[in-house]
DNA sequence: CGTAGACTTGACGGCACTCAAACAAGGTGG
DNA sequence: CCACCTTGTTTGAGTGCCGTCAAGTCTACG
């Protein structure tokens, strides 16, 4: 049998805390209508009122928000085993666009089994509320990356970030991963250029410290570009605790 | 009687929600110790595990991540009625540290309590993590607005945020209100240079946008300013709705 | 084999940085 | 009461990172 659906998310979940057997029922049964996209769709727009949350199963995807002028900025990148809208749930409105990166199967959880979750796993509940501050977190991560690093050192750190969180769901091995993104898109999350993206993506290669063809990356020297990006994981907090 | 140490809290949660009589009890004796912190110091420092979780009663304070080589970046500014650190209840490890931009008087709630409201009333839950979904799309707002929006508009864009936000909570009037920031401080919120940000500044005065003396900021023409910085409050989610 | 999309390269310009110094204002001590 | 110091703001000069514009190359695909 094929690897059940949440697959990814549990292995995100127990990276960070531990689910009891009737916690995994419960967001089991809580899942409803699979979906898919193709790349460049939208999973959501802004100013939907969704009725669901969406878990990408496979794929990427990305949150973005447009300007009057056309400029793109990318606010967060999603991999399989992030809920791209938990925070819909809240929130209630969106304030910016979900789109796939790529080709994306998702599992939609309806708002009223996720208020149910609420009202009967308390525990859970705190762990669902800890996703959306890991999301929170990276958020912040980026701010500090835009504000303060060079260019490189804030590429650098974006290819660190996404090893981890691919690593965890199984996505990433011996310093290799798929990452399909184009570089207007890159730069698009980077707060750069295209044309000074594809820059900066040579320096980097020049060090050797990475190789990036064909949508797949290779981290040639993971101590070095770590240091490169001053990375410290930190901040995705993977250690197991009782939340 | 003087105002509640809560007020603010309440204003803000009141805008987006209505609560209980049971939920505002069950808040305020969530409540502990009250303190102060004089400006300039931390609250919380990265690497620390509160039992507590801070709001801000009166006075500024921020969130910041100090670099290697001695850069800063502020991540988010809070004012009272803010929790500053509600996430370390679900994180458990402060991933950056908070610092006090004035003198601050704080009230503390043990996550002890926490816990026990996410037990026993799960409407106010999704409100608490509400209020750190507001954090989150403000970091996403602070992201765009450093990616793809020139200094100016950056800059005017903090300033629109903040006016409406200290409104909610009473501290703005008629275009006015109190920011006890230095250049300095304003360059590493907004990932510029100190100087940068006088020659900005300047600029907005020259076209009669506002003034900024004595830490004080007077919005001279809102709908101009809006305009120059592209501000669209949705972000801040300012409906009241039934989370 | 032609076209579209992505990547690459070059020339040039400007926004924002660094370094440095001058100016303003508030606080302190002699 | 006034030197003196500290902190914050302002101004100037020079530099450089990164953006824009434009053209050319490569690859996938029909």
């Amino acid at each position: 049998m094929a690897a059940s659906l949440l697959d990814s998310f549990f292995r995100k979940l127990e990276q960070r805390d531990a689910l009891t057997t009737s916690e995994h029922e419960a967001l089991r049964a809580a899942a409803g209508q699979e979906a898919d996209y193709p790349a460049n769709t939208d999973l959501v727009s802004e100013g939907d009122r969704p009725e669901v949350s969406t878990l990408v199963v496979s794929g990427y995807t990305m949150r973005y928000r447009v300007l009057s002028n056309g400029q793109r900025q990318i606010t967060a990148i999603h991999i399989p085993g992030d809920f791209v809208d938990l925070h819909s749930f809240v929130l209630k409105t969106m304030d910016h666009s979900v789109g796939a990166l790529s080709d994306c199967h998702v599992v939609r959880f309806p708002h009223s089994g996720l208020t149910e979750i609420t009202e009967r796993y308390p525990h859970l509940t705190r762990v669902l509320w800890l996703m959306t501050l890991l999301d929170s977190a990276i958020h912040r991560e980026w701010l500090v990356a835009m504000g303060r690093r060079s260019a490189g050192g804030q590429l650098s750190h974006l290819v660190c970030e996404l090893y981890i969180r691919l690593g965890i769901v199984g996505l990433a091995h011996d310093g290799s991963f798929t990452l399909p993104l184009t570089q207007i898109e890159l730069g698009d999350a980077l707060g750069l250029s295209a044309v000074h993206v594809n820059r900066v993506l040579q320096e980097l290669r020049a060090e050797n410290l990475l190789t990036w063809q064909n949508q797949t990356v290779h981290i040639l020297d993971w101590p070095r570009l770590q240091e490169r990006a001053e990375f410290d994981p930190s901040y995705l907090h993977l250690q197991k605790e009782r939340r």
